[in-house]
DNA sequence: GTCTATAGCTTGATAGAC
DNA sequence: GTCTATCAAGCTATAGAC
């Protein structure tokens, strides 16, 4: 029985260690930049295990993408029913907004770091087709469909097709700035820091904010 | 003399082939998913003529990534001199972004269809880091400068670090739009299509301009 | 400049021992 | 479950003929 134990602990851990270093590589990488070996290499597990495990390179890599995907839409569904929508629009806005950014970067400092190379690998499969269907289409549209619909209840001087543009351009600021190449630390001489997760969140909430409430409506405003 | 001038013209012709395939390949896969083999099948030359005019496969993707470098930066950088930058602000921020924006589309339906792949290969080595510094860092990066000093001029109730926030996310959406990944297509039913250049330009300079108007200043505003 | 031929290595995947 | 051993294919790069 202990023997028994023993094993499924080993087994549970082999798997979940070369997701995490799949993880990391795939972030850094990409798929087609990170082999198999260097995989196992890095995860000090034999190199059938991957295989073993996931069956194929591009299985495990599906698995890296979507393990995260259950509890990260499950807490966005869940913020999004607890906003106060009789609020005056800004504070709507800013509520909406942030409840879909944070279950991304995550609440305290474990949590944050845990979710760094994911971060990375959904801004590199953001800008790319090849893995929108699998990630995007069967998994996250559906929560942003929700969050569109709350924007559009609270900003309905705006087409619904306005509110897709602006959370379209959200999402792409979104993904870029946890991509973290560092441009904006250059291009601000320092003074912006594409670390500052929290300075971030800020900003492009508030600018998002002022984008919605701002852009020109239907209305002939 | 015929026969010295055909042979120079062939030689730019595969010269020139080898480029515009391995662009259109890169960008659909990225370099790691893309072969010397795939890339000279697909434009119908020999195998060893990417080492002979490129040294290397790395150098190949250099290349692909720089040559339409100079002649955007150069374009940029004269529309932004020919900005009245007495107009109202929002006027002015319109112009500026517009500038932006425009050399990465292409004026007539030639040039778009001639950036189309471009376009995507910047998205995706947007969202990367790995050749941030190539890309932005050695040529970009200058002339993203000038914009951003431009706009702050604009828009003096901000600091410059917000200015380099607004600019960024403004990038990050941009970039994201140009990847075409069509999930804006699927979020709006339809109503919204990534295909549509024109209007997506538009409402990107709208929701830009708007959140540039109406970002939290430095003022208490 | 263009081609053939090939060296030398890495890849994903699997068969079979334990 | 884990390991060794290995296959067949694909890869980049180059040397040398024309």
């Amino acid at each position: 029985m202990d023997e028994k134990l023993k094993k499924t602990k080993e087994k549970k851990d082999k798997r979940r260690i070369i997701l995490d270093v799949a993880e990391a590589l795939f972030s850094e990488h990409g798929i087609d930049g990170v082999s198999i070996r260097k995989i196992t290499a890095a995860a000090n597990v034999d190199l059938s295990l991957v295989n073993y495990y996931f069956g194929s390179k591009d299985k495990l890599f599906e698995e890296v993408l979507i393990r995260r995907v259950a509890e990260m839409s499950g807490e966005r569904m869940l913020k999004l029913t607890s906003v106060d929508m009789s609020a005056p629009p800004e504070q709507v806005n800013s509520q909406i907004l942030h409840n879909f950014v944070m279950p991304l970067i995550g609440q305290d400092i474990s949590e944050r770091i845990e979710l760094e190379n994911y971060r990375r690998l959904i801004a590199l499969v953001s800008n790319s087709r090849r893995w929108q269907d699998l990630v995007f289409k069967s998994h996250y549209d559906p929560v942003a469909e929700e969050y569109i619909d709350a924007l559009w209840q609270t900003n309905n001087h705006l087409t619904r097709s306005d509110v897709c543009w602006a959370f379209s351009f959200f999402l792409g600021s979104l993904t870029n700035a946890i991509a973290k190449t560092g441009r904006i630390d250059r291009l601000s001489y320092g003074e912006a820091l594409s670390s500052d997760l929290d300075c971030m969140v800020e900003k492009l909430i508030s600018f998002t904010n002022a984008a919605l409430r701002g852009m020109p409506g239907n209305f002939g405003e």
